[in-house]
DNA sequence: ATTATACTTTCCTATTTGATAATTTATATT
DNA sequence: AATATAAATTATCAAATAGGAAAGTATAAT
């Protein structure tokens, strides 16, 4: 769960703004933007992107400001697919990228085979 | 003025992605990401997040996106897991199955290399 | 004690969101 | 072509949320 409110709040105060400063650049009521620092009101992306610019940050920096690093949870629509995935990062890379040109050559036939037969008149 | 919600639908497509895929990733239902693409509708910088974590792109990336290279031959390794896991499953059955039967046989290889290391003495 | 500044909170209503259902559009399949 | 299936869009509406204005704190300076 990201907190965006109150990472802005910490940058700002580093670099000792006012919020009325911030607020206007984003083009908000001060009070609206109070809200945000206290996690009363979400930013929007547009906003956020205006007070990142402003901060000379990008977005990024701002939403993940200081939290380390959480490993990033892979959703995965295909749980099986998935689990070879990872399966495949534990070889060694000699397998590893034999398996990928493998993989690379089957899409790029696949995808051949769909322009020929979506744009090519098969000769009856 | 940006117009995150095309900039998504852009680079979903480039990934042939699936609206569902993308909507279930943000955990939100699909109609309401529907329209975000078409710009009915604001995304929320927590969804826009979880979704440029899929995309394997940051924030600013998609924000500030302008579609440059649309790049022609596939390579897988350079692709997220998300993307690799979404490739693998475009893969027709047979393909996808030769696939798994050589990741299964150079794991199994690997397996054993690492049992003989650890386990016989290799004669000098 | 008064004034000024920086920020917060309250209150109200107008807008936006999220969920569901219903349609429309696109893509295969026969 | 007709039909089935999936993908994407639209409609609707109660409920959540945002925005604006004004009042309230807190602190500091005069």
């Amino acid at each position: 769960m990201i907190s965006v409110g109150k990472n802005i709040k910490k940058i700002r105060e580093q670099k000792s703004l006012m919020q009325k400063e911030v607020a206007s650049v984003a083009d908000m009521q001060a009070s609206n933007y109070s809200k945000i620092e206290s996690g009363q009101r979400d930013v929007s992306v547009e906003a956020l992107d205006k007070i990142a610019q402003f901060f000379g940050m990008t977005v990024d920096e701002i939403i993940h400001f200081e939290d380390a690093k959480t490993p990033a949870a892979v959703k995965v629509e295909d749980k099986t697919a998935n689990e070879k995935v990872h399966l495949i990062s534990q070889l060694d890379d000699e397998d590893k990228n034999a398996v990928y040109r493998i993989i690379d050559g089957m899409l790029t036939k696949n995808k051949f085979q769909t322009f020929f037969e979506q744009n090519i008149q098969t000769p009856k």
